[in-house]
DNA sequence: GCTTTGTATGTAACATGTTAGATGCTATCT
DNA sequence: AGATAGCATCTAACATGTTACATACAAAGC
C-alpha cells in the first residue's frame, strides 16, 4: 500500500499542555496513589464532567494508561484500574533491575562528586522522612532519587522510559506501604547503592537490588491473601 | 479531587482487532521499513481516506506512535515522521543492551535443549538468507531470534515492552542496510550470542553485543554524512 | 430448580463537526 | 528593499453524535 508523499517539516519543540495530557498526569497520579482502586470501573463521562472536558481528552488519556499497563479496557463493556498481576509485577521487576544495574554502572564511571552530594543530601532527606513516619515525602524522594541515578547516565529520555516501566512497581509499593513499613529497611539498601556509585562498584549495587526486588515479592504475596481483590490471575 | 466509586469487573481478556490497533500496526511497519521517510509529513485526512476510515482511528495510532518516539505531533501545525536523533537511538541502544544482557542472563540459566535447538534453526535459516542477500527475509529473523531471547526468559510481557524500545533502532538498521550490509558480521554476533547462551556465559555474550552497538554508532556517523535530511539535531 | 433465549442497557469504538492556534503569504509602510 | 501587520489556510485538539457489541437480566422452556 502505498502512503502518501509530500510535504516536510522543519525544527522547534513544543512543550504540551494539552488537556489530554493534563487528564493523563491527574488520572495516573490517581491510579498510582490508589486513589482509584485496583479492579474499579474508570466512566469517562463522569471523569469528563468531574474535569469539566468532553470525552475526547479522557479516552486519549486513558488509551495511553492502558498501553502503561495501569488501566484495562474490555471494548464495548468498560474500562477499569488494572488489578495487580505478580506476573506483570515480576516483568516490571526484571525490567527495572536490568535498566538501574545498567545505570548505575554507567553512573559509576561518569557521576561527578556534586551529583554525589546531591544523591546524600537527597538520603539525609530520606532519613528525616523516615523518622517522622512521613510516607509520602518518603516516596517522593525516593523517585527523586531514582530519577537522579537515570539522569546521571546522561542519556536522553532514559528517566521518562524507567519512569514509565515502573509505574506498576511504583502502585505495588505504594499499596505495600500502607500494611508494612520498610523505611529504614529501603534507606540502608539506597544507602548501599550511593556507596557503590561512589566506590565505582556497580556489583555491590546489583545485588542490593536483587535482595530488594525478592523482598518485595514476598511481601506481594502476603497482600494477595490480605486483600485479594486488588490482584487479577 | 474526588475522581468517583463504584462498579467493579470480573475476568475475561480480549483479542483487540480494532481498526485503531490495525492503523498502528500498518503505518508503524511503514514508518520502521521507511516507507514513510523521517521527516515527512502525515496527512490524518489522506491516511483515513486511503485506508477507508474516519480520523479518529488514524489520530489513536498515531497518539500511540508519537508516545513510541516514531512521529513528531507539532499542535495546531502537522504530523511528521520523526527524524533519528542520535541522542535517543543512543539511548535507545542503551536500553536495549540492559534488557537484552540481562535476557540472556537469565535465559543462560533457564533455557532449555529445546529452545536453543530453535534458535540454532533460526541461525541456519539466517545463513541462507545472507548467502541469498535478502535483507528482508535476513531481518524478520533476526527480529525472530531476539524475541525467542526475550521469551525464553518465561517472563510475561518482555517481548512486548523489549519490541517496543527497539523500534527506533530496528528503523535506524534498515536504513543501514541500503548502505552497508553487515549480514555476515551479525551472523557472527548472533552465532557468539547463542553459544553463550548453551554455555552458560552471559559475560561474552555482554561484550559482543557492546560492540555491535559501538560498530552500529560509527554507521550511523556516516549515514548522517551522507543523507542529513533523515536526522534531526 | 436449572438452563436457555431474548431483550434492554451501557460502553468503547468510530464518525463527524467545531474551535483555537500556528504557519505562511501578501500587502502595506518605512 | 526590508520589516511588519493583517489575513487566509491548514491542522491538531476538542466536542458531540452514532453504531456495534458485550454483558446482565428477565422471561420462557425443560
Amino acid at each position: 500500500m502505498q502512503l502518501q508523499s509530500g510535504r516536510h517539516f522543519k525544527e522547534q519543540k513544543v512543550v504540551s499542555v494539552a488537556r489530554k495530557d493534563q487528564v493523563y498526569t491527574i488520572l495516573r497520579q490517581a491510579i498510582i496513589s490508589s486513589q482509584l482502586a485496583p479492579g474499579e470501573a474508570i466512566r469517562k463521562e463522569v471523569i469528563a464532567a468531574q474535569l469539566g472536558v468532553s470525552r475526547t481528552p479522557i479516552s486519549d488519556a486513558i488509551n495511553r494508561l492502558a498501553d502503561e499497563g495501569l488501566v484495562e479496557i474490555y471494548p464495548q463493556t468498560g474500562t477499569f484500574v488494572a488489578r495487580l498481576l505478580l506476573d506483570k509485577i515480576e516483568t516490571a521487576q526484571f525490567v527495572r533491575a536490568a535498566l538501574e544495574t545498567a545505570a548505575i554502572r554507567r553512573a559509576a564511571q561518569q557521576s561527578t562528586p556534586e551529583i554525589i552530594a546531591r544523591m546524600r543530601q537527597n538520603l539525609e532527606q530520606q532519613k528525616i522522612a523516615a523518622d517522622r513516619q512521613d510516607f509520602e515525602q518518603f516516596y517522593e524522594l525516593d523517585e527523586a532519587l531514582h530519577d537522579m541515578i537515570s539522569d546521571s547516565t546522561g542519556l536522553v529520555g532514559l528517566r521518562e522510559i524507567t519512569s514509565r516501566e515502573r509505574s506498576q512497581i511504583d502502585r505495588a509499593r505504594r499499596l505495600l506501604l500502607h500494611y508494612e513499613t520498610r523505611m529504614s529497611e529501603t534507606l540502608i539498601e539506597h544507602e548501599a547503592i550511593i556507596s557503590a556509585i561512589a566506590d565505582k562498584d556497580p556489583e555491590r549495587a546489583a545485588k542490593t537490588m536483587e535482595a530488594h526486588i525478592s523482598q518485595m515479592s514476598k511481601m506481594l504475596l502476603h497482600l494477595r491473601d490480605k486483600r485479594p481483590e486488588l490482584f487479577g490471575n
